[in-house]
DNA sequence: CTAAACTGTGTATAAATTACACAGAAAAGA
DNA sequence: TCTTTTCTGTGTAATTTATACACAGTTTAG
């Protein structure tokens, strides 16, 4: 007897699973692109970093529970997210069936400092370069939030907080140099990146600089 | 007492959720570009057009259960899928709550004949822009579908079984004419879609048409 | 106040995109 | 079968976009 697994049965005889979230927080921090990870403290993977995550509870949206999530490992709020994609293997986890929902957050470390929780053995910024062992497909989820975030800041500038609310065009150009891991001729990084027609030049010029570089912010937001 | 809700405590206490999966099937037939419906024969949303979906079933991945809902509903197999975004937000379904993985479905309408099961009292194709209302927030699961199929064609030329395995040029134009809604010039069109070097000529040409047409292919697949 | 390190800017060249027309092939119709 | 119609395949000139490249001015560091 075939199942009805219309939209219709949804309220009866329905398989419910288990929904995680896991974000891939990134920060720019002099000149480099690193990567936020927490250290398991218990099995399966005790000891190993993986990306912050944890359970989706009922009333939440995906995006919702991020929030929480990174609230209650990390002691971070307030960050821009990203949808990444849906994970649904069914082998992803050792001990039991999940669904990951993966994101990615972009900060600026020094407006959020990280707070360890409970539940966690380690929470601590990692080089891109120099990713330790990872538990669980993390490693494939990190790749994958990347690949978003290089195409995000090249195609349509969402930067979220990787750089401070003011920025000089020399910051971004070191943002992005970091992405693409290739220099950037500066004339014309700067032709292209202002006929985006997204920044506005403030006026004022950052101070403790040499240069005296002028200050640049977003159009809208 | 705050609830452990890292990845940690998956097995205990964890809020369980229905899943279901939603596809957008995209057909290609005489220049214009079409989309698969299916009417619903129960509350809610009784008599509205939707995209087919249903349940994730127990043990299956979230592109299996794509391939079994479609099965289910239209009798369709076999088609080229891709994941576009997972929507969550709590009130999406009238009468309980559940998580949408979306995806797109590409295939040749003439390969692939449509059998309506139950379930639903109709299976059509529909213009694109010529859709009738929807139930849910299909309209918007349609509009990310359809923005992800076309960076898809055009940066990548995926197009699944949207023309035959070998096809003229003009063919293809006739596709991207249908997705980007714009006239192209044919001498421009060949050169950028041929230096992509993703096709090549059969050396054959399409009978029954006037010209005498080359007939084209993927190069690797 | 000198040296060092950074900023802001324009132009010439190369590459990519666009606009555009005609001769040949096949089908359709007389 | 032969004339008309409709489609195919192709190149070049003009425009736009991307790249390579150097120097004078500003600020900090010593």
């Amino acid at each position: 007897m075939a199942q009805d697994i219309t939209n219709v049965s949804v309220t009866k005889d329905a398989y419910e699973c288990t929904i995680t979230v896991d974000c891939a927080v990134f920060g720019f921090q002099e000149g480099v692109l690193k990567l936020l990870l927490i250290q398991k403290l218990a099995e399966p993977f005790k000891g190993f970093w993986l990306l912050p995550g944890g359970i989706m509870q009922e009333g939440k949206t995906t995006e919702e529970a991020v929030k929480s999530v990174l609230l209650n490992l990390t002691g971070l709020k307030n960050i821009h997210q990203e949808q990444v994609y849906c994970y649904s293997d069914v082998n992803r986890h050792p001990l039991k069936r999940v669904i990951t929902i993966s994101y990615y957050g972009l900060i600026n470390p020094e407006n959020h400092p990280i707070i360890k929780q409970k539940h966690v053995s380690g929470v601590e910024w990692f080089r891109l370069d120099e990713l330790p062992e990872l538990g669980f497909d993390h490693e494939q989820l990190i790749k994958d939030a990347l690949h978003l975030l290089k195409s995000n800041v090249e195609e349509r500038l969402i930067l979220g907080e990787l750089l401070p609310a003011r920025f000089t065009l020399t910051e971004l150009q070191d943002l992005y140099e970091a992405l693409l891991d290739k220099k950037l001729d500066r004339r014309n990084f700067r032709k292209k990146v202002l006929q985006k027609g997204l920044l506005a030049n403030t006026g004022e010029k950052k101070v403790g600089a040499k240069g005296g570089p002028d200050l640049y912010t977003f159009l809208n937001k």
